[in-house]
DNA sequence: TTGAAAGCGATACCAC
DNA sequence: GTGGTATCGCTTTCAA
């Protein structure tokens, strides 16, 4: 609003009444009589009143607004957690601010930043890939200032801040244990271990192959940035590298959707001639060709679940200790993988 | 921020100085003495104190806050435009706060509501599907009101509001003549003319068949929601009311790739045997097989702009009047509606 | 160049 | 049940 709108004194003044009874009307707080109620409700909607929001907050510290930070929109992982996280909130009162700026630890910082200024309730850390091994330390000033913060992917080590994760290594196992049935001996993983989550895919993944008494001869690693055009780039290197290679897992559906764009390129049929998976289950892997194998999370409940983790840890409804939240994959086998499903 | 933080006056009590005094060197504002400013800058730094923006609310009476209301995330386009925004916003100090509540006018009412309670200081309304033709009537009380409000995609008949447009006619015209050459006579247009984007696109397509003196005796149009299942659906319905349709043109590409799925469950090969384009340039058309044919919009640099004119509306740099910009569209052909791409 | 003080528009505590 | 009023943290005249 722009100009002159009405306020809560207004309000009392036209409805002959005092401001406090107004401020209990329209948070139904506190005894009001019957009459009066009816008198204060006809001037709001007569006015079309309006309570201003930034004094509400100053005086209950509260904003109703929730920060989400994500990384990018390339990756559809986080339309639908966006999608969540925002049903979530607005059911529940809140009203989600984005915080999208750059890609490494400096911009979640000062995305952070910005958002603490505004006096969010709480933040949402959904950046997974640019978080590092153990409880992130670019979080470690806002945990010590007490601004509530729940991430999500990675494991918190120290355990002190609440997330949301994946069981990963299930996962790598359960795409380990494809992989090996198929006879892959020579598997290039897109993307490298630094992260909890990608680390305990790769443990996972060679777990399943201890077990299935496959030997992994041709195990590589191919750094990548999680987006299309780094899976590309890696699958290429792996390629060309190493000719031999039977099959590509990467670490998400995108980077995998960029694998399948570079075998195209070097000739290779998938999956005749190399297998390709990823892990997300983003709508897209349906819609390519060949359809891609992947492990399916269920990221728009996950969206949901940590803006209830953190509206849970805003009104101190839970205890002191910080929450983890497991959520299950599900391997889902496609075209990329197998010509004929069975 | 949640326990106590410090706030300006504690600043001015560590510098030595008056609260007045600490707002100017934060906001930058009026003269400061040289060493002033660095004593309280150094107590900033050392409190690590961030402004309460509520508090500057309430007396500045701007949030810096932009509320985007968009319909759905299913369909791509809404992405850029949301980066676009938000990657515009941040760089000029404002954020984003989202509303994506249902898909028709009156969930728009209910956003910008519920965005209006928080004092955004402008609304971005990119929902053109669920408008209908001319000045939408639900968003008068909030121009009543003088609360900034940009619509994307929809030609304001009576110029109230600031938006943006694509020139549809001839994006619809360029259609027509890639049409009109393969020689289609037989055309289903996905998306009913309800809307003045929808409208013209339809109009443009007509002409162009005028104008290049073929017979479009079998053009037909049905309904659909805008959505993957509905382009699907509709093609469906399409192709077995009317066997000899010869091509199709949705009115987005979401729909169109959904038509693709009903021209292959229909046992029809794309382009051979029936031509599929869309409008938006979404990169999920070129990464379907068949690639989309397709008229590709510069969405992120669309959502840039909504909040460029939006701010100056904020500001009041611009002139009373309503603004409309428009923005090109460019035909891309792909495979989808001729094999060999010359 | 700096300080004092008056609000901005709600809430919530304390009387009545 | 209802009213009076201090208060939240900042900006912004107006004086000095």
């Amino acid at each position: 609003m722009n100009e002159k709108n009405a306020t809560l004194a207004d309000i009392a003044r036209l409805a002959g009444v005092s401001p406090a009874t107004v401020s209990r009307v329209i948070n139904k707080s506190g005894y009001v009589g019957n009459r009066t109620r009816l008198v204060v409700e006809d001037a709001i909607k007569s006015t079309g009143f309006v309570p201003n929001a930034a004094a509400k907050a100053m005086v209950t510290r509260r904003t109703s607004l929730i920060g989400l930070i994500i990384p990018t929109f390339e990756n559809p992982v986080y339309q639908e957690i966006l999608k969540g996280a925002n049903d979530a909130g607005v059911e529940r009162g809140f009203s989600v601010v984005l915080g999208i700026e750059g890609e490494d630890d400096k911009s979640v910082s000062a995305a952070i930043l910005r958002l603490a200024a505004l006096q969010v309730d709480g933040i949402i850390v959904a950046k997974p890939e640019y978080h590092s091994i153990g409880t992130a330390e670019h979080l470690q000033p806002f945990i010590a200032r007490r601004l509530p913060i729940v991430q999500l992917g990675n494991r918190d080590l120290e355990n002190l801040i609440d997330g949301i994760t994946i069981n990963d290594f299930d996962c790598g196992y359960a795409m380990g244990m494809h992989f090996a049935r198929l006879g892959h001996e020579s598997c290039t993983l897109i993307g490298e271990p630094v992260n909890s989550f990608v680390r305990e895919r790769h443990e996972g993944f060679r777990k399943a192959y201890v077990d299935q008494g496959l030997p992994l001869t041709g195990l590589a690693v191919e750094a990548a940035d999680f987006s299309r055009a780094g899976g590309n780039a890696a699958a290429l290197r792996a390629l060309s590298e190493r000719p031999g290679t039977s099959a590509i897992l990467a670490m998400n559906d995108i980077m995998a959707i960029g694998a399948i764009d570079a075998a195209e390129r070097s000739g290779r049929r998938v999956p005749e001639d190399l297998a390709i998976a990823g892990f997300d289950g983003i709508q897209l892997g349906a819609l390519v060709r060949p359809r891609l194998t992947t492990v399916i999370f269920p990221t728009y409940e996950m969206g949901r679940s940590l803006v209830e983790l953190l509206i849970s840890r805003i009104d101190g409804s839970c205890g002191g200790e910080a929450r983890q939240m497991v959520f299950n994959g599900r391997l889902m086998v496609r075209e990329s993988t197998i010509r004929t499903v069975l």
